[in-house]
DNA sequence: CGGGCAATTGAAATACATCAAGGCGTGTGG
DNA sequence: CCACACGCCTTGATGTATTTCAATTGCCCG
């Protein structure tokens, strides 16, 4: 149990705490490198406006491929992620499962997940990952002391409505190799967006499989297209991290806006 | 001008306005069957209950093939479907489009459309269509100050995002058969919760090409899967309209739950 | 050391796309 | 009113992207 499986995401190396609750939150919140975006900046600035303080949270600590939300959870909590990668899917009764997003530090599952449960999604953890439960009611009310929390809140909701209608039209409209070059490329930006890539370098914990869920294909033509673009040099994967070698290349492939 | 394309939707029977402005708006709205769903319902059930009027609105007519919204558009409106069917997509550069939703009487674009502009989205007449156009702020001040208002819109994005969901897991990890099949069932029970299904047999003013474009399939796959389901007895397509011959078998074809 | 998950690779199968031609209905202009 | 063009649907032949199947390897972990 003290030696963790993966290094991955240095995010908490000042306090790596095992236990269930944390007193001290704001402290441990103060190093997340996710200050900037989403949910977390949106409470965090909140708090720091001098309104209300945080709301009640627990941090939980759950290890690599366990489940954080089950789909047919009904809770009255929603987690936010705080350091790992984890991933929020849907599946089919026989198997088949479409991954709807990779979750980075810094995320909730989703904004409507604010405002009532949303059942059906699972939420896993694809590293080790360390994640706050809040419950919805303290948010909610939250949410009605302060307006510009409200807009912040709402400008998250657009941004998720746009990330849904483009999920829609890569899957629906777009080729194998598109789907594939921008979820990475997609990856890139918002882990840089946390301070989370080094150069044109990251992290990469993702297996096969995950990419296969996310992009509606099988792992096998995940592989034969990734090992394509490593042999044009347009990426390097190796020992769970990924290098983007040519990005002007990689960004063509993925017909980048 | 004055004799129309196609003699579609009779929902306006009483009122075929022809003006923009309709200043005797709560008595077309009463006609309007949607009154139960969606956007509409929770504007006129806010108003009910003796709090502020309606806002202002204004009504537009616009004939099949007319773009109501157009992707480039940074508009303050904020457009409710009041008659007729419509379409809401996203499009490449390259002319590859994915149609997000099929958009009838009651339906708004998307709820994220009330707190900001949705960038990049079309939306298009497919039959003559009427509809109104709120102003964001107007909706926006009711919003706040009606807490059960906002209930009921958080309820709709809710709602809004489990769609999102299915079409992602519908695009990426289900045949065409089942797209194809879902889609008409699925429009089947919205037309239904209208009063616009007459026994299994709707008006469908879709082309295939629409039908496509929200499947992710080419209208020459689309016709021929219909042309199987119909070979097969499971639905009859004739002159604009389509009839639901055999529900049980046509709900396996498309897996439903 | 053995077992199981992950990745790679090639061969075969298949679902869907593309291409092409013809028919049918409908609005349009002569 | 007719001829015509055009969009829409259908159907068959062919092409191709992706899946499925299968065998092999490496690796992590118990």
């Amino acid at each position: 149990m003290a030696s963790v499986v993966q290094p991955q995401v240095t995010v908490d190396e000042a306090s790596p705490k095992k236990g269930p609750v944390d007193p001290a939150r704001e402290v441990s919140c103060a190093v997340c490198q996710a200050w900037d975006t989403s949910l977390c900046a949106v409470l965090r600035s909140c708090a720091s406006e001098g309104h209300a303080a945080l709301p009640i949270s627990t941090v939980h600590t759950v290890p690599a491929r366990r489940t954080i939300f089950h789909p047919k959870e009904w809770s009255e909590f929603v987690p936010v992620i705080c350091s790992g990668w984890s991933v929020s899917s849907i599946a089919l009764p026989d198997g088949r499962r479409q991954i709807l997003s990779f979750l980075l530090p810094g995320d909730a599952v989703s904004t409507a997940f604010l405002f009532g449960p949303l059942s059906g999604r699972h939420v896993e953890a694809v590293t080790e990952v360390t994640y706050r439960k809040f419950k919805r009611s303290d948010l909610r009310a939250l949410l009605f002391e302060n307006p510009d929390l409200f807009d912040r809140i709402s400008k998250t909701w657009i941004d998720e409505r746009v990330q849904a209608d483009q999920l829609a039209l890569d899957l629906g409209r777009r080729t194998a190799s598109e789907r594939i070059a921008r979820q990475i490329l997609n990856l890139a930006e918002r882990l840089a967006k946390r301070g989370m890539m080094s150069g044109q370098t990251m992290e990469f914990p993702l297996r096969q499989r995950h990419i296969a869920d996310a992009t509606g294909l099988t792992p096998v033509h995940v592989s034969k297209v990734l090992g394509e673009f490593q042999r044009a040099h347009l990426i390097e994967i190796s020992s769970r991290s990924l290098t983007i070698l040519n990005e002007a290349e990689l960004r063509i492939a993925a017909d980048w806006r």
